[in-house]
DNA sequence: AGAAAATAGAACCTTTTCGGTACGGATTTC
DNA sequence: GAAATCCGTACCGAAAAGGTTCTATTTTCT
């Protein structure tokens, strides 16, 4: 099954939080941990991930927390994924292809081609979603291309 | 990491090898294994999939095999991926919604709007690229479009 | 100065999934 | 009836994911 790993689904969690409490809106991890439902535990783990991405600026002390670095109409789903996961490739192919033995045949590898239009798709339709946009879903998207419910 | 499986990539692989003979050709799992250099019991554990979700027709006995079910111009990438590891979605979100502690919470899931996107762009994607593009990848793409390789 | 509240970073353990193998059975051809 | 082939299931080891804990370090408040 391809999906994506919980804990960049909580990292997107945590965002649209911030997202919510605007740009100079400061959370603590207890806060986060309050207002998700997750563990503190499981939020400071994200939260650090994110951090170092620079995606939220921390401060530490008494009153510190955390804060976004941008705007939530600047951070996309695709920054908030990678910060927490990676990279995001459906496919490797080219990382092991020193050895030969890679994806079974080199010579079936024109293939490669097709996965960079697919890899190139994910990462395009996830860059096109803003936190702005994760809070008010509906902004901006022409009612005719408004998706069903219930994948 | 959002990547797919590796048996799903050998899925594609194996189909791919059905493409190459065309839609009458007949495949034995050695004769797939031998091609692809895959181990014999992995080629036939992922042919048993794709043979189930109906992309392949297999045959018993001494001349055995199995053989497309259709013409490589109309089975998707989406297709065989589906088979080796079932529905594709980036996001689960809907199956446990009735605990009520599913994704964290309720209130921040209109969400969902913004993966329904998601997950069509992927589909879309993989459900627009055939067996025979696969082989012969550059047919059909506009030079324009042509992705750069390493991607 | 010292206590408290917060982040920073690393290490660790448990559970699940993935990757791969093995085995007993059924079916067709020679 | 023997050999080749598919069918189904069960099993195991390794890797990754999911989550917790512990020890700094920094800042604020009293």
């Amino acid at each position: 099954m391809i999906r994506l790993t919980k804990q960049a689904d909580y990292g997107i969690l945590l965002m649209t939080q911030f997202a919510k409490v605007g740009l100079g809106g400061m959370l603590s991890v207890s806060d986060l941990a309050t207002r998700t439902g997750l563990s503190a535990p499981m939020v400071n783990k994200t939260v650090k991930l994110l951090s170092k991405a620079g995606l939220l600026n921390s401060s530490r002390g008494v009153h510190g927390g955390y804060q976004l670095s941008r705007g939530a109409s600047a951070i996309t789903l695709e920054e908030v994924i990678i910060a927490v996961e990676g990279p995001i490739a459906l496919t490797e192919c080219q990382e092991h292809a020193g050895a030969g033995g890679g994806c079974g045949l080199h010579a079936s590898c024109p293939t490669r081609i097709n996965w960079g239009i697919i890899n190139h798709a994910l990462r395009d339709s996830l860059a096109g979603i803003t936190l702005l946009q994760m809070i008010h879903p509906l902004l901006g998207v022409p009612r005719a291309k408004r998706p069903q419910l219930r994948t």
